[in-house]
DNA sequence: GCACAATCTTATCAGTGTCAAGATTGAAGG
DNA sequence: CCTTCAATCTTGACACTGATAAGATTGTGC
């Protein structure tokens, strides 16, 4: 068992793991395939037998954050008491979630071009922003702009909230529902 | 005068300006100290006397890109000829300034850590924003939460707005006065 | 059990950031 | 005008990076 096996059997899931962790540890900016590949115990090529190049696995990497964060926003539409309060909690976990791994959002939004159609925290999103919207009889042009309004709004916020002096460490949560509930949409 | 003089001259602000160019136009991440010496017709240590790293020598481009941004925040408030569209024309250029110079944004945002207290773009909205929403007769709390929601929105659009299929190319201008007038601050 | 495709290793390459040592020059002061 | 000094630039080097080619090892299907 202590000696190596020439295959790794799991590089390429493997190989993700290790950049989460490197990305949430340290950012993207000094990661490197060999840091990694030495991570996994495996040579400096080993990778690219997995992925094109370094562009393809960030990207893989970003697929996997991306979907890690759909599915705390799904959860916290789930738990949500109030219909009314849930844009300010969909707000709030999307804040959050980049308050926990900061170094995810500059990563998120820098490598690769997003199609907004497909990103799947939009297509969640906007979901569940014209059913809300449509219930108070808003037309098809006003959900379309509340929607983007809004999106932008904790997209904005949540890179914001990472820089220094924008949220007290305090009560992150009551501040983030303070700012969202401070325009209304109707 | 054909003959390459041993001293540059000006190298420090010609990087600078080199950099802003190649970012411009490719983006910084695969920007290369030796490709913009190179470009500046220099050895490849040249650009050490004037920049201590390279992370130093594109904060000293950020600086840069982040004066004209303000620039321009400010001359669109000069031209604004209705004070209650002035959160509206103050975010349509917002906007269009990143719409203008896409591979910008990306970069201000993702090198270096901005305090937002001292960070020149902010100051001036959030300036802007107090002296309208006082004259609105809204509390310290309401303006300080408004205008970080403002501020957030027009920073979230901006990204957003490089996305593809967030705003059509026809008339973004109407786009981003809809978007943003969809919700009310008062 | 054999052939093949998937996976991994071992070189190797060009390109990168950065530094040390030395060459060239402009500017200041005698 | 000449000397000296600090600023600036070049050359040469180092370790590290992404990536590829050639070959070794192994699981899998026939």
């Amino acid at each position: 068992m202590q000696k190596k096996a020439y295959h790794h059997g799991n590089l390429k899931h493997e190989m993700i793991e290790a950049g989460l962790a490197y990305i949430g540890e340290h950012g993207v900016s000094d990661l490197s395939m060999r840091k990694l590949a030495e991570i996994c115990g495996v040579s400096s090529a080993a990778p690219y037998a997995h992925f094109e190049n370094k562009q393809a696995f960030l990207e893989a990497v970003q697929a996997h954050i991306t979907s890690l964060f759909t599915e705390e926003l799904e959860h916290s539409v789930k738990n949500c008491k109030d219909e009314k309060k849930i844009f300010i909690d969909l707000g709030v976990s999307y804040v959050l979630f980049f308050k926990k791994n900061p170094l995810y959002y500059s990563f998120l939004f820098t490598y690769g071009k997003i199609d907004v159609k497909t990103y799947p925290p939009y297509v969640f999103f906007s979901d569940i922003s014209r059913q809300v919207l449509s219930a108070m009889h808003i037309d098809e042009e006003g959900i379309r702009n509340k929607t983007l309004a809004m999106w932008s709004m904790v997209q904005g916020l949540s890179g914001l909230s990472l820089m220094d002096g924008v949220l007290n460490q305090r009560s992150i949560k009551k501040e983030i529902e303070a700012i969202l509930g401070s325009v209304s949409i109707s």
